[in-house]
DNA sequence: TATCATTCTGAAAAGGTTTTCAGAGTGACG
DNA sequence: CGTCACTCTGAAAACCTTTTCAGAATGATA
């Protein structure tokens, strides 16, 4: 079917060998025979069998990306992140999503081995140890935004507990003492690391807990809007309510304005990750700042560098948040 | 380094052809020979190498994905219905980005060329046509959302200028006379598509098109504030607002709302798509419902109808879209 | 002219799998 | 016991490239 070096080397009169050396320069070949390969394969249109290459280089020039989900503005930006550091890397991108249990993620991990040279994982609800254990060992594997006992794992993350620890003590500054908190997913270390932000806050400012004012959530608009009319049926009331993510900030606005309330001034309003969608809401969402684009880039270029060096880094980066104080909390 | 079909026969006291024989079930093996490969190929983690597969088969196990650009809920959507149809084929999923002109296509077509069995390509700036010329023959293209002279082309998209054409008639029905349009993006066809239901709906309500009502924007939310602020500072103001995507018509929203303008009483607002943030909105947003994870899953089902049977197809196929009438136009 | 050094070049191996082909073993039957 | 039919099995080829190794051609020098 397709055409390959030998016929190439046909068409040039000369041997594979001489083709291969010409097409990679990889030692001097006569001008003559230089030429005349070029134009063999210029008019045959050939390109390496790149299944023909990994098996002899035993690299793949790929790398893949495993991901719980996608979905919202979050991960477009992230995959934005990613793909543009693998292009720049020269490297293909193999993705599959959808991927939360242990054994999907096994199965996920297995499925791209060798096809890869290296794997990106993001997994919010396994410890990134438990995933290495069940990974192939001879291949380079960098975290993102996972949970890690050891300290000898690379990973990728950003300061998920001390942005939502900031975002308390504003909102407490602000005069706010019953602070409604609509977490995200129980089972995501993220979301997690987000509430205890908001617990020690709330306790260092002397405020007892108050369980009421927590509600259960997930990282979606539905939850937030579900939360947040929970939370208005109280009585009284919280004065300010804090979604663990944007989407869910989104979905409390529409129940705020549902309910005929003000932002900020009958409910102040925040959430978490500064997506695009959060600088156009009415009034402007108050929001913790996630570098997305550059997790998605930084680690795609610690995986390279992984890959390239043969040797699996261990470092921990946590990349710093930012809070954007905007009109929904009174800024 | 990894370990081979070899290493498994040597361990089981068999040939590799044996091997491949109990792997594949490929045709009858004594028992005892059976469990004892079983054995070491469970003991050693063997799994084939997929290079060496492919080099045989000729077949990769994937599909190429070529996207102009990841960005906002409607690619997250979109790659969801890819997904989870590619999983279901047991196909892996090669992703790339940010490809808007003919040449970055073709040399993204060029790069997964043999890496992938088939190429689903999202190209709304170029025609189908010249995507072709441009690909390799001996690979099923599948396209989504693009235009094409040809009528033998394998192409699902959804009616996009029969949406928007219906979302004008609505509002003229309402008694809107002057009717603000944010374009999308001009180069793209589903933009130029959705602008041409704009005007023949206006033209055969006997409205004369007033330039100045339409604006020049992009799918983005900054596109849809900018040109919505536009639309305002017109004299008269129009009394409707339609925009080219939901993206575009929640930045509108955020202008209107900053004019303090009500929605629908002082203007009406309208969007395309159907992101899961319009339900979300307040006022919900009048929007048309376009079948994105359809769109995705069922490309990724006609190219795998391709690869299977050799043949490309040449169906287009044009997915119906559907008004969602909500507040924001006053239903 | 013979020899040497130098630059090019082709044959062949290796990389890991699947599949074909022919040969080996087994059991049945005459 | 010899033959036949049948089921298993192993050797080898094929898939396409890169790279090593040894040999060929060239030019220069004695």
């Amino acid at each position: 079917m397709g055409v390959t070096i030998r016929d190439v080397a046909e068409r040039a009169k000369v041997s594979i060998s001489t083709v291969s050396r010409v097409l990679n320069d990889t030692c001097n070949v006569r001008e003559d025979k230089r030429v005349r390969v070029l134009e063999a394969a210029a008019e045959l249109g050939y390109t390496p069998n790149p299944a023909a290459q990994s098996l002899h280089s035993m690299k793949t020039g790929a790398i893949g990306i495993l991901l719980p989900y996608v979905s919202g503005e979050f991960y477009a930006e992230l995959l934005n992140g990613i793909d543009s550091a693998a292009q720049e890397g020269g490297r293909l991108l193999l993705i599959s999503t959808s991927h939360n249990s242990e054994e999907e993620l096994e199965a996920a991990l297995k499925g791209m081995y060798r096809r890869v040279d290296g794997i990106l994982v993001m997994a919010p609800v396994t410890t990134a140890d438990a995933v290495l254990q069940r990974a192939p060992k001879d291949i380079p594997v960098v975290f993102m935004n996972t949970r890690t006992e050891s300290q000898h794992i690379p990973l990728i993350t950003f300061d998920n507990y001390g942005g939502m620890r900031a975002m308390t003590e504003h909102l407490i500054q602000k005069g706010h003492r019953r602070i409604g908190f609509i977490t995200g997913p129980n089972c995501a270390f993220d979301a997690q690391d987000r509430f205890r932000g908001y617990r020690e806050a709330i306790h260092e400012a002397g405020i007892p807990l108050n369980e009421d004012l927590v509600v259960d959530g997930e990282y979606t608009q539905q939850a937030g809007y579900d939360g947040a009319r929970y939370l208005l049926g109280l009585n009284p009331r919280p004065t300010a309510i804090m979604t663990s993510n944007d989407d869910a900030a989104l979905g409390a606005m529409s129940a705020l304005r549902e309910a005929g309330l003000r932002i900020p001034e009958d409910v102040a309003l925040s959430g978490f990750d500064d997506i695009p969608s959060s600088s156009f809401t009415v009034p402007p969402l108050t929001t913790v700042h996630v570098p997305v684009r550059e997790l998605g880039s930084q680690s795609v270029m610690l995986l390279e560098a992984a890959i390239d060096s043969g040797l699996n880094g261990s470092e921990i980066v946590t990349l710093p948040v930012e809070l954007r104080l905007r009109e929904s909390t009174g800024s």
